[in-house]
Order: structure tokens, then C-alpha cells, then sequence
DNA sequence: AAAACTAGTATGTGTTGCAAACTAGTCTGC
DNA sequence: GCAGACTAGTTTGCAACACATACTAGTTTT
């Protein structure tokens, strides 16, 4: 197997699915946001994105924090060191594959 | 939603999933090869490898020849003017992406 | 002529991505 | 003050998918 082949082969596959990308590339930028602005802008549904957060959080990309704006339930999402680094190296990963 | 995540969003996803990703980009490079040489490069079990080539022929961006070398079958893979255009299109995504 | 190899295909299974339905609570109109 | 609408998500159900094992058809070796 060539360089160029291995690289796609070993792309973290938690991140490489479009809907998660979108995710961790928009908190990747903006450090912290909560679920509705996460909605808008990728324009999931919301169980589709309510299960990739999840998924995120199982693999220990995302920190979820329910807390409450005012009355109303909201929630927090920002990346972890882990999952910070996991974009780092996902990016590297492209770049030595294309 | 912005840029960067429309361009992921819009991501070919016959082409995204890294199985497949990995054969568009030899095919690319090689202009055409047989199956063994793709199960070797790419490291796949046969059933697997058969079916994402499957799904490309479906998607029109491959052709798959059947021929023999000597009494021995042998598959012939490249990829179709739509299968260059559409890896094209996709490394134009991710170059817009990141 | 049996064993082992080549070149794939078909089948079975566990995971995923996705959307619709549901839940828990809040706000609004009458 | 309570019925209905709205907000903010979660759970559930399902079709599609990726993956590997088992299988097929034929060839070569011993």
C-alpha cells in the first residue's frame, strides 16, 4: 500500500462522516455554541444531529453541557483537547493524501 | 450556512467513503489496473473490495472489463469520464473545505 | 485424481445515518 | 387557569451500508 492510500485508510472514520465534519469543523472555530445554532447552520434535523453529538461525545470529541437560558433548556457543545487534536490529525491525514 | 460547511455537506458520498476513496484515487493515478493489484494496494478483503467496485459501476465511475489472462479471469477496472470528473469535483470540495 | 490455488461472487451480520414520533417542559390566548 | 401551540431536544424504527466469511467455478500442481 502506498503513502498516499494509507493516509485515506487511517482517516478517523468518528470525523470523516460528513454530518460530524460539520460539527467539528464549526466548533473547531467557534470554541463553544449550543444546539440550535449547530441546527441552523449544518441544516440537520434534529435527532440526526441530537445521535452524531452523541456519537462525538461517546468518542470523547465533544463536551455536552445542559444548562438553561433563563427557563428554557439549552444546550452547550465544545470540543475537547481530544477532539481537538483528532481534527488536527484529520486534516494532516487529507493533506498527505491529496 | 457557510461556506465551508456547505462544501462538506455537498461532499460525493460514493466517493467520501474511504474504501472507495482509496480506489477512485488509484484509478486516477493509474488509468487502469486489475482486481488483484487493487486488492493488494488497498489492503481490502475481496468481498469488499468486489462490492464498493459494484457501487461505483452503479454509479457510472467505473468500468468493469472481464477478460482473461490466458485461462485465468481477470477483471479490468478504470475509472469513466464521469468517475474522473466526479473525484475531480470532490478534491475541488475538500480543497474548499479546508 | 486429489489437493491446493486463483479469481472472484453471494450471503449473513452488525453498524450507521436518517427521519418521524415522542417527551418534558414553557409560553400564549381565551 | 387550562387548552393548545411552541421549544428543545431524545428515542425509536428502518433502510442502506461496510465488512468478512463462506461459497463457486475453474486451473494448476503433485
Amino acid at each position: 500500500m502506498n503513502e498516499q492510500l494509507r493516509a485515506i485508510s487511517e482517516l478517523d472514520r468518528v470525523i470523516h462522516e460528513p454530518g460530524r465534519l460539520m460539527i467539528v469543523a464549526l466548533l473547531w472555530a467557534v470554541k463553544e455554541c449550543d444546539f440550535l445554532y449547530l441546527l441552523h447552520e449544518t441544516e440537520m434535523n434534529k435527532g440526526n444531529l441530537s445521535s452524531h453529538l452523541a456519537k462525538l461525545e461517546a468518542a470523547g470529541y465533544v463536551e455536552i453541557e445542559k444548562t438553561y437560558r433563563g427557563k428554557v433548556p439549552m444546550t452547550l457543545l465544545r470540543l475537547t483537547r481530544k477532539g481537538r487534536t483528532a481534527f488536527d490529525e484529520y486534516r494532516k491525514g487529507l493533506k498527505a493524501a491529496f
